[in-house]
RNA sequence: GCCGGAGUGGUGGAACUGGUAGACGCGCCGGAUUCAAAAUCCGGUCCCCGCAAGGGGGUGUGGGUUCGAUUCCCACCUCCGGCACCA
């Protein structure tokens, strides 16, 4: 199915013609600049602002069908709010850093700036056909140094507020992109972008505190009700509080000086006397100890040093440990506990140490049966009749049971053991509660070339020192070439720009060539949209403003990787007095897929289809609306070939009623007090569709069903033939509502037919249609009639009828009494103007 | 293993607060129009019995609550997504 090309042939003048029309309703929203947002307005009625945000796009090159359904829906919400007589700001941009500029420039031999903005200036050609409502006034790209430089005094003054540090950690190390990966960007123990074997290296980075608002971060999701459950679960999830204790043992051994204590952190006190070993990283200090004097012990820690396995395969891996001539102090009992080195120890969590409970812990129960260590029964079941608990088979790990073997302690149950041995240690002082996340800092570091410079200094003498906020920006070079996959800034060529006096000494010193992670830029992009054009400074009042973001959308890849930086960014600017509020998006729209024959569309499954094809072929208006008629937003869309033709059809069919409406000449008023039943009908149906559709718009966002509201009422504006003045001004005014409701979807038909239609000035002005609640009143409805719940007849009875006047009809029904011949009424429930079940028996 | 979500015609999906299951679209079948086709328009389309009126069954499976369950509760199965050596 092809769209007419007005070129090629001799179409008649008053049809569909999506290409002349989408080109007509983007040239007037270019020249009237209409969808520019109002700042002083924003800054008078804050109540009146709304902030809507499609996720930024990545300049890859192409558009492809995932940013057309994101941005379309963002599109539908903007323009939806806009004539609900919001103020709108929805604006775009480019996360422009990043790996596939590097390669490249690597492969084809173009500077990274080169074809960022090459590709910038293709996908917004391909964005502009798509007709959304933006304000273009305000876009900028990552890369831009009038943006970085704010995220690198941002940098500054976080290091100077000390939520900056230079850590040297075990990092994610990427072999092929040959940089360092947040543990958000490893998936499956694999880089995210490269899909390299990720290997774990020791190296200096920089990192931000998120830790430090890990509790705000995860506290503040009970009360973010605008985002859906999942990813709220995924961020608890990945901060993941737990509640334990850290108990500390006195350790005795060869060496050991006097004191020293090996502290472990345990969510499983009330366990604590049956633990029967400890153990701990190869990297921990105990085991640096003991393997002084051991060569094995030495070995076995260099064989795990030299693991480079991915993080999945460590979970899978055998478990293996060494003992060392080290033992443990067992604070309660005094008992001597051997001291282990186990290879499934991690030195980043707790204290890089664990207490081993193999009787109540399945991986210590395994260790202890490899090591042939004592195993005891601490927890019982509650009674006999409980789970079978056969510590000999396995460990019992439930903590539903109570305590046993445990002296003072027996008897109590979780919760109370949990309490009396915590309150034990700590009056021992071998102990304290403590809460541990799972959450790591977040190393912002990344050693190519394509991303924000790290505006730091590394001097000899003074250790690293920030560059000073009147030297900022720390400019990206742009005139680079590659050899090899390294960045160029740290070669031969750059050797000269790395070379700086230090700021505080003014001795020699030398850059900081790594490059932050590009999850930086974009984690506060949403408010410097907000004041873009300003030099000076890096938000202004505007930001306060504009921001929260009332409506973000974008993928669900990004449910804790870009939304939790985004929210911890945003409290390091509101800490910096920068925004007000605590959250950046007030409510989150996350879409699904876009498949094609069952699968995800992707090159290499070849099922591609492009933006640019689907305009061509069938305009914007029909791959919009099908793109929200297909499924609602969340779930995952099927692409349709038969399926945009339907929309096609759809919307030329209201083009065709409205233009065979308007040929009819000039429409008389509507004069709805002396409607037929036929007109009053079409006329409820044209009302409760701007009813539904507000709904469905503002509380629901299902606008599949927006779609098809539009749809059935067009189908009834097609049924009514009546051509009588009365029935002109019905059709007129359902074909006017119609318009109103769809013009969000596909703005650029409902731009001509607002005009067609006779209405005066521009749709983008119009606001939503008022609901005449008197179009919706009905004198009579329709019933349905159960006899024991089952459907028997179907009454017409007058609206609002009472319970005896429905029974009277009801009753009068042949079926109805078929079914209740010879029995006795036991009960009847009405639900007015819906239904009447008569419930018989005996 | 843990957490979250979903199972409805040939198909995408609708049914929002427990009240006519299958709206709307796609596909398919039949008809009109056409020399013919495309396009367009009209009618039909969950399954079974029946000429019909009507009846019976039906929302992953099994139970429960209720006058009434796709919707609420319990158990289970399947699929999707996330996390997972986290002590």
């Amino acid at each position: 199915m092809e769209l007419q090309d007005p070129a090629a042939g001799d179409a008649p003048s008053n049809e569909y013609d999506a290409r002349t029309i989408e080109a007509q309703a983007q040239a007037y929203w270019n020249e009237t600049r209409c969808f520019e947002a109002d700042d002083a307005a924003a800054a008078a009625n804050g109540d009146g602002k709304f902030y809507c945000l499609s996720m930024f796009m990545y300049p890859s090159g192409q558009m492809h069908m995932g940013h057309v359904r994101c941005y379309t829906l963002g599109d539908v919400i903007a323009r939806y709010n806009r004539l609900k007589g919001k103020n709108v700001l929805q604006p775009v941009g480019w996360d422009a850093f990043g790996l596939p500029a590097e390669n490249a420039a690597i492969q084809r031999n173009v500077p990274p700036a080169k074809w960022t903005y090459e590709n910038i200036d293709t996908m917004r050609a391909q964005f502009k056909r798509l007709g959304f409502a933006i304000d273009w006034s305000r876009e900028f790209a990552t890369c831009d140094p009038g943006y970085y430089r704010w995220e690198q005094w941002m940098f500054n003054r976080l290091f100077r507020k000390g939520l900056v540090e230079r850590k040297t950690t075990v990092v994610n190390w990427d072999p092929v992109d040959q940089t360092v990966l947040a543990n958000e960007q490893v998936e499956n123990g694999r880089g995210w972008r490269s899909g390299a074997l990720i290997e774990r290296r020791e190296m200096p980075q920089w990192t931000l505190k998120i830790t430090a608002y890990a509790d705000e971060l995860l506290d503040e999701l009970d009360r973010m009700d605008g985002w859906p459950e999942n990813v709220r679960a995924m961020q608890r999830n990945w901060i993941g509080r737990s509640h334990g204790v850290e108990i500390r043992f006195d350790v005795r051994g060869e060496g050991v000086a006097e004191g020293e204590q090996l502290a472990v952190y345990t969510t499983r006190p009330d366990t604590f006397m049956g633990c029967t070993y400890v153990a701990v990283a190869a990297e921990h200090p105990l085991a640096q100890l003991a393997s002084e004097r051991d060569p094995e012990l030495a070995a076995f820690r260099e064989a795990c040093r030299q693991v480079k396995a991915a993080e999945e395969e460590l979970a899978t891996m055998e478990k293996l440990g060494r003992a060392t001539d080290l033992v443990a102090i067992h604070p309660l009992t005094g008992a001597e506990l051997p001291v282990y080195v186990a290879n499934f120890v991690l030195m980043e969590y707790g204290s890089g140490a664990v207490m081993a409970v193999p009787g109540h812990d399945q991986r210590d129960w395994e260790f202890a049966r490899k090591y042939d260590l004592p195993i005891v029964q601490v927890v019982a079941p509650k009674d006999e009749s409980d789970e079978a608990c056969d510590i000999d088979a396995a460990a019992y790990v439930s903590k539903d049971g109570v305590l046993v073997n445990s002296g003072p302690f027996d008897g109590l149950a979780f919760e109370a053991g949990f309490d009396a041995i915590a309150e034990a240690l700590v009056a021992k002082g071998a102990g304290e509660r403590q809460t541990n996340y799972r959450l790591r800092d977040w190393g912002v570091s990344r050693q190519r070339y394509w991303g924000c410079p790290i505006p730091m200094i590394l001097c000899p003498t003074c250790g690293p020192v920030p560059v000073p906020d009147d030297q900022l920006p720390v400019e990206l070079p742009t005139d680079v070439t590659f050899k090899g996959v390294s960045s160029p800034l740290k070669g031969p060529d750059f050797a000269e720009w790395r070379k700086v006096c230090c700021p505080e000494c003014g001795g020699e010193a030398e850059r900081e060539t790594d490059t932050f992670d590009t999850f930086m830029e974009s984690s506060w992009y949403y408010a410097r949209y907000a004041c873009a054009d300003n030099d000076e400074v890096m938000l202004d009042a505007r930001a306060r403003h504009w921001c929260p973001v009332d409506q973000y959308v974008g993928g669900i890849e990004h449910a804790v990787l870009h939304l939790l930086y985004s929210r911890f960014y945003h409290k390091l600017l509101r800490d910096e007095g920068l925004v007000v509020g605590d959250e950046p998006f007030k409510r989150l729209l996350l879409l699904g897929m876009v498949n094609k024959d069952g699968k995800k569309m992707s090159k290499s499954a070849g099922n591609v289809v492009t933006p640019d094809e689907l305009v061509d072929q069938f305009g914007a208006d029909a791959t919009r609306t099908f793109m929200m008629f297909g499924a609602p937003p969340d779930q995952t869309v099927e692409w349709s070939s038969s399926g945009v033709e339907g929309s096609v059809r759809f919307l030329k069919r209201l083009h065709g009623q409205a233009t065979e409406l308007m040929a009819g000449g000039a429409v008389p008023a509507l004069e709805a007090g002396t409607l037929d039943e036929g007109l009053k009908t079409l006329r409820r149906k044209a009302h409760a569709t701007v009813a539904k559709a507000d709904d469905d718009f503002g509380r629901r966002q299902a606008f599949n069903t927006v779609v098809s509201a539009v749809m059935e009422l067009s189908n009834e504006i097609g049924r009514c033939a009546d051509d009588s003045p009365a029935g002109r001004a019905v059709r007129h005014e359902a074909l006017t509502l119609a318009t109103l409701v769809l013009s969000p979807i596909a703005p650029h038909l409902c731009h001509a037919l607002w005009n067609l239609l006779g209405h005066a000035g521009a749709l983008v002005d119009a606001r939503w249609p008022e609901v005449d609640d008197s179009a919706l009143a009905r004198e009579s409805v329709q019933l349905v009639v159960q006899v024991n719940g089952k459907v028997r007849s179907r009454v017409e009875a007058p609206a609002g009828a009472d319970e005896d006047t429905v029974k009277a009809i009801a009753l009068a029904e042949a079926n109805v009494q078929r079914f209740m011949e010879g029995k006795t009424v036991r009960k009847v429930i009405h639900v007015p103007d819906r239904l009447l079940n008569i419930v018989v028996g005996g």
